[in-house]
Parts: structure tokens; C-alpha cells; sequence
RNA sequence: GCCCGGAUAGCUCAGUCGGCCAGAGCACCUGUCUUGUAAACAGGGGGUCGAGGGUUCGAAUCCCUCUUCGGGCUCCA
């Protein structure tokens, strides 16, 4: 008889196992549904294969694939076959990194003579990949010595970097001369630290998405190498589920909506990244610029108005010439040689603003806002439709104030963004902090410190899940910033909070504190659509173009059964826009079905239609978006029921 | 800026190997129909095939440059 080890499972439990068990041995002994589902185990703490020999005493629970673990195992086994069918189809071809990422994998490659993939090869290389998981090879773990590991990669310079220490892989282990490979016989080995699922066999959920270039190490200066991207779940449900999920994405993309809803373009003619809004995008987006500026109005801020343009010892004054003259669009010369520059951002010119005159603490807080137009000179393969626009308007604001009055007037600052972005119908936030960039930063380490500590504690106090992003901040302060997820769960930056100690230095500002001395105020850059364009487009997307009533460009289109009640719906149109509603009819020269067809692919919130009875009795027949009809409703009945949606911002 | 892939009517797209006056659906215009809740019928107009250059007897189609869009990389004050 063999001896027994004991193994404790996380309920505290413990199990005997013949010496010589594994990983899967346990999860065997424990159920046959969990045998199957298991992918790898957690031993004493650290990820383990199947194949892992347990030891007396070792503590392990089974990680499955229903465990994000476990589905980041799937997708690092799959990067790996991904790799392996690529250098069997294509001679010559070498590999450098290949991880799991959100939702999938990578993996980079460099062909020979700086080829690259077509489509076509894609299709190839899957092809490939489902023979290589048919043929249920096993991933067996090794480790072998620097030097031999040298010799068996030689002819892939990438990974002879990775193995010399010289380039970082996040799925390698190597240490002290010891290099751990994992080998998917007969013809694959690849550098890494594992863990994997036991063959190859318990793959086969995924899809190659995409050929993309990406720089070597992630530095534009290294060259350029082929990524193919793939996506990878657990089940055929939930890769399915997942390509459901990314056409209802596409449905919803803004460029698109734009186009189908006729609320902007981007005419050639006037230049990349430049909108232009047409009357439908704009009354929304005057709605929204209004109901902020009644918001900052209530809040305590004024209104301030600055020129398009500045000499540029206004931007050498602030830094950003040093910093981000790259990131503005060239100078006009005027004036015998003076430049002038396109502003990328505002906060100069408030700050011209405050230092108008000498200022009192009586003065403060002092909270200017604009609508600031701002030119950015984006890189051109970074420009995208909306959200990465180069000229767009900020809803920027400037808050200058004391030191002491700065901790209350971040958190009142916070409060206000996001109870505003609630009334935007976002409300599932979570904060980014980002701290002090490693280059391109002014101040000292202990102004930087003091500026992040007051953020951390705004946003701690606020209750909000804090996610640090070191290094994120901007050269003159660190940045909260409010992440919020819309309707299909998708995260965008919205609201930017930064603490700056530097600008108002720079401009040398000052007030006169109750003491009768001159004192430097600090400042509070925050913008809460960040930029209205960008806003205007994730409101969009989150819903999918069916406005709420209160954004609605029209929300009520009536239409007349007959020709001989279209002096009723006039009326009705009439009688909507006295109240104040956005409304308009479509005559009876079609049928009704196809009318209505086409006010619902406008996605307006309410169709009415009216016929004899209405016309008879002052009603309406009632057809809201989403919605069943609704028929013989009373006009005034209506009227109220819209004006409690438009207030409720329903 | 870099890599890959696009650009044909207002929109979505077809167009074979380089070969007749470049097509469809929707939209638009005109007429007919007078309609009770997601596509009435008929007719019509509309294109310098993104721009410029080249190859060719002949280019939407092949080559080059540029503009612009999409997906990535890098970037995002």
C-alpha cells in the first residue's frame, strides 16, 4: 500500500491523496464536473498546472474556468498556439511576447523581410490552430539554463533578449541563470512562466480578431512588429455571447449614429478631427450646454469668454510651449515677427482673468467658467470621430483659492460633477488618481505629495473606489479623474479634478489675506464633460442614440391618419410648441405603418396619431418608444406626461 | 508619426481577368393612392468612381504621391 499525503482545500477541509497526486488528481477525487472545469490549481498560494505533484501539507484549491484565472489561463494557452501555428506556416518568422489581455490575447511576430499579414493568413493561421488543438498536445513545463536556452532560441533575437534580461516579458520567469520554458511537443517551445491548461485539447473557443503593427517593447524608436489579436473564452457561449456584445457595440459607435441620426459630420474639406454639428446634434448639444451653465451658475461660478488666439509668451509663461508645443497647432506670424498660437487649453487666459486686479481672500474662492474652444494638434493616427477630436470645447473651469479652502473645494468640486453627470444619465463612477508623471513634470516631490494626498482623501471621504494610475497626472499637478461605465458596461474618462501649485507661481498671482499680506492661491483645474464633443458622443453610445426626453432634438411627432385630419395635428404641433415641447407632424401622403416605421427608426421618444375618434374627443393615440400604444389619450393628459419626463430627465 | 486595411450616388454596398452608355436597395423629386400603429404603387433625377501623376490602344480596376476614414502601436496638457 502507498502512503497518503493530506491536502487542506480552502473550505479548511482536508483530503488524503495517494503519494504522487497532482493537481488534477485532486480535482478528480473531489467531483468529475470539477475535473472538467478545472484549468489550473493554486498551490500554497502560487499558480500550479494540473500535472503539478502535490506535497504533504500543501494547501490548494482548483481554479476553473468559470474563474477569471482560470479563463486568463485559457487565453495564455491559446496566445501560445497562436504562436505555434504562426512559425509552422511561416518559415523564417519569429516571436517576441504574447500575453492574455481583457477579453483575449496577442502575440507580436516579426516575419522576414518585413512582411506582414494579410486577412487571408488569419484564416491560415486558425486553420492551423484548430489542427494543433485536435492534436492535443501537452504543455509541459521546464527549466533549463540560461545558456541553453540561448543556444535553442538563437534564431529568435527577441527571445534571447528576454532571456538575457535586456527586455521585459511579463509571462517569462527568468532568474538566476534558470529559464523556464514551457514545450507543446513535438515542435513547439516558447519562453515562460506559466501556468498552462494540460494540453492544448482543452482549447478551441476563440477567434483571431485582427492583424495590428505594434512597436517592439512598446517604443516607437524599436521596429515595428506584426500583433495578431484573438479573443478567447471558456465556451462557444461566451465567445458567442462576446461577438454579440462587440456588434452591439458597433451598432451604438457614435460615427455611425451620427451619420444614421444626422447630428454631425466631418467634411473633408475643412480638415481631420474638425465637427461640424448640423441642427438636430445641436440642439442637443445646446440642451446640455445649457442645463450645465444653470448648473455652474447655481453652483457659484462665473462666466468668463477668451480669444481663439494668443501670443505665445502666454504659453511660454505657462510652460506648456516647453512641454507641448509638439501637441498645438504651428504659429501664425503677424505683427513684424510676433507669434500667435491656436489655444490648446484656457486656463492662461482665466488666469489673466484673476490676475486682473489685485484680489482679496474676501475674493475667494473664485471659480471662473467657460466654454473654451481649444485646438490640439493630435497625431494623426490618433484622431477618432468624436472622442479624440482636434479642435473641440472644453466646459473648463478654474477655481483659485487658498491653500486651506482648496481640500473643501475639491470634494464641493466632486460632489457637484457628480451629481451633474447623474443628471447626464451616467451613474456608475468609479476615480482614477494619477500622480506624478516620470518625466515631464515641474514641482517638487513634497507639492506633489501634499496635491495627492488632498485627492486621495476627497475621494476616500466620497466613499468612491479609488484606482491609482502613477504617473498619469499632468505636468503641473496630479489628476482625479471620474471614470464612468455606461449602458453596456464600457468605462470612459469623464471628469477631470487637478490640483495645480505650479501656475499660479508661474504667473506670479496673489491675494491679500486677512493678515494684510500678499498670499499665493492655489488653483483647481476641472472640467466635467472634459470636452463637449466627447461627451455628446459617450452620451450617444450610452444611448444608443434613443435620447431621453429632455435631449430629444424633436421629441413628439404627430401624424394624421388622413389627409382630412392634418389641420388637427397642426394644431396639436402647435399646441406642443406653446408648451414648449420640440415637435413636428408628417402629412398623410403614406401610409400610416410606414410613417410610423420611420419616426421609430428616428428613435423619437413619442409618436402620436391621430384620427377621427381624436380629432372628435381631443385625444391621442400614444405611441412612445418603447412602448405600447396607447390609445383615445387626452391631449392635456399628454402634455403633463411629457413635461414630467422632460423634468425628470427621464 | 508608425503598421495593416479602406475610399464607387445623400446613405449602405455590388462592380469578374484592365474592355460597351458604372449598377442595386434605401433616401430624394413627380404623380397616383387617403391610409388607425415598424416598408403603398408607378415614374424620374442624381456619380470627374477621394485628389493628382504614371503605365496602357483602353484604367473605378495596375503603379506612385497626397488627402481622408477604420483597426492597432505610440501619444492624449
Amino acid at each position: 500500500m502507498s502512503s497518503q499525503i493530506t491536502i487542506t482545500l480552502p473550505d479548511g477541509s482536508e483530503r488524503q491523496l495517494d503519494e504522487g497526486a497532482t493537481v488534477g488528481d485532486l480535482a478528480a477525487s473531489i467531483g468529475a464536473r470539477l475535473a472538467k472545469a478545472a484549468v489550473i490549481g493554486s498551490v500554497n498560494g502560487v499558480e500550479r498546472d494540473l500535472v503539478w505533484p502535490l506535497a504533504d501539507g500543501d494547501v490548494v484549491s482548483i481554479i476553473t474556468e468559470t474563474d477569471d484565472r482560470g479563463l486568463y489561463t485559457i487565453r495564455h494557452s491559446t496566445a501560445h498556439v497562436l504562436a505555434q501555428a504562426v512559425l509552422d506556416l511561416f518559415p523564417g518568422a519569429t516571436f517576441a511576447i504574447g500575453p492574455p489581455v481583457e477579453n483575449g490575447f496577442y502575440y507580436d511576430f516579426e516575419l522576414p523581410d518585413r512582411g506582414t499579414f494579410t486577412p487571408d493568413d488569419l484564416e491560415r493561421i486558425d486553420t492551423r490552430m484548430r489542427e494543433i488543438i485536435k492534436e492535443q498536445q501537452p504543455f509541459i513545463r521546464d527549466e533549463i539554463a540560461e545558456a541553453v536556452a540561448l543556444e535553442l532560441f538563437r534564431d529568435h533575437k527577441y527571445k534571447c533578449e528576454i532571456i538575457r534580461g535586456a527586455a521585459e516579458d511579463p509571462m517569462s520567469a527568468t532568474e538566476t541563470g534558470l529559464v523556464r520554458t514551457y514545450e507543446n511537443p513535438p515542435r513547439f517551445i516558447d519562453l515562460c512562466r506559466g501556468p498552462h491548461v494540460p494540453d492544448t485539447g482543452r482549447l478551441g473557443h476563440f477567434k483571431l480578431m485582427r492583424v495590428a503593427g505594434a512597436y517592439w517593447r512598446g517604443d516607437e524608436k524599436n521596429p515595428m512588429l506584426q500583433r495578431i489579436y484573438g479573443t478567447a473564452w471558456a465556451s462557444k457561449k461566451e465567445l458567442e455571447a462576446y461577438l454579440t456584445r462587440l456588434e452591439e457595440a458597433e451598432k451604438r459607435d457614435h460615427r455611425k449614429l451620427g451619420v444614421e441620426l444626422d447630428l454631425f459630420s466631418f467634411p473633408e474639406e475643412i480638415g481631420s478631427g474638425l465637427a461640424v454639428f448640423h441642427p438636430k446634434g445641436g440642439i442637443i448639444r445646446r440642451i446640455m450646454e445649457d442645463y450645465s451653465r444653470t448648473r455652474h451658475e447655481q453652483a457659484g461660478y462665473e462666466f468668463v469668454y477668451s480669444p481663439h488666439i494668443t501670443k505665445s509668451n502666454l504659453f511660454e509663461k505657462s510652460g506648456h510651449l516647453d512641454w507641448y508645443a509638439d501637441g498645438m497647432y504651428p504659429p501664425m506670424e503677424l505683427d513684424g515677427g510676433t507669434e500667435y498660437y491656436l489655444k490648446p487649453m484656457n486656463c492662461p487666459f482665466h488666469i489673466l482673468i484673476f490676475g486682473s486686479g489685485q484680489r482679496s481672500y474676501r475674493e475667494l474662492p473664485l471659480r471662473l467658467f467657460e466654454f473654451g474652444t481649444v485646438y490640439r494638434y493630435e497625431k494623426s493616427g490618433v484622431v477618432q470621430g468624436l472622442t479624440r477630436a482636434r479642435g473641440f470645447a472644453q466646459d473648463d473651469a478654474h477655481i483659485f483659492c487658498t491653500r486651506e479652502q482648496a481640500p473643501a473645494e475639491l470634494a464641493r468640486a466632486l460632489d457637484f460633477v457628480l451629481d451633474l453627470l447623474r443628471d447626464y444619465g451616467l451613474d456608475d463612477f468609479y476615480v482614477e488618481l494619477s500622480t506624478k508623471p516620470e518625466t515631464k513634470a515641474v514641482g517638487t516631490d513634497e507639492e506633489w505629495e501634499e496635491a495627492i494626498e488632498v485627492l486621495r482623501t476627497v475621494a476616500l471621504d466620497k466613499g468612491m473606489q479609488l484606482v491609482m494610475d502613477e504617473g498619469g497626472g499632468a505636468f503641473y499637478g496630479p489628476k482625479i479623474s471620474v471614470q464612468a461605465r455606461d449602458a453596456i458596461g464600457r468605462t470612459w474618462q469623464m471628469s477631470t479634478i487637478q490640483l495645480d501649485f505650479q501656475l499660479p507661481q508661474r504667473f506670479d498671482l496673489s491675494y491679500v489675506g486677512a493678515d494684510n499680506e500678499r498670499h499665493r492661491p492655489v488653483m483647481i483645474h476641472r472640467a466635467l464633460f472634459g470636452s463637449v464633443e466627447r461627451f455628446f458622443a459617450v452620451l450617444l453610445e450610452h444611448y444608443a442614440g434613443a435620447f431621453p426626453a429632455w435631449l430629444a432634438p424633436v421629441q413628439v411627432r404627430v401624424l394624421p391618419v388622413r389627409g382630412d385630419h392634418d389641420q388637427f395635428a397642426r394644431d396639436l404641433v402647435d399646441r406642443l410648441r406653446a408648451a414648449g415641447f420640440r415637435s413636428d407632424m408628417v402629412v398623410a401622403d403614406e401610409p400610416l405603418g410606414g410613417r410610423i416605421r420611420k419616426a421609430k427608426m428616428e428613435k423619437l421618444p413619442y409618436v402620436l396619431v391621430v384620427g377621427d375618434d381624436d380629432v372628435a374627443n381631443d385625444t391621442v393615440g400614444v405611441n412612445p418608444r418603447g412602448g405600447d400604444v396607447e390609445r383615445d389619450v387626452a391631449v392635456d393628459a399628454f402634455i403633463a406626461r411629457l413635461g414630467a419626463d422632460v423634468a425628470a430627465h427621464a
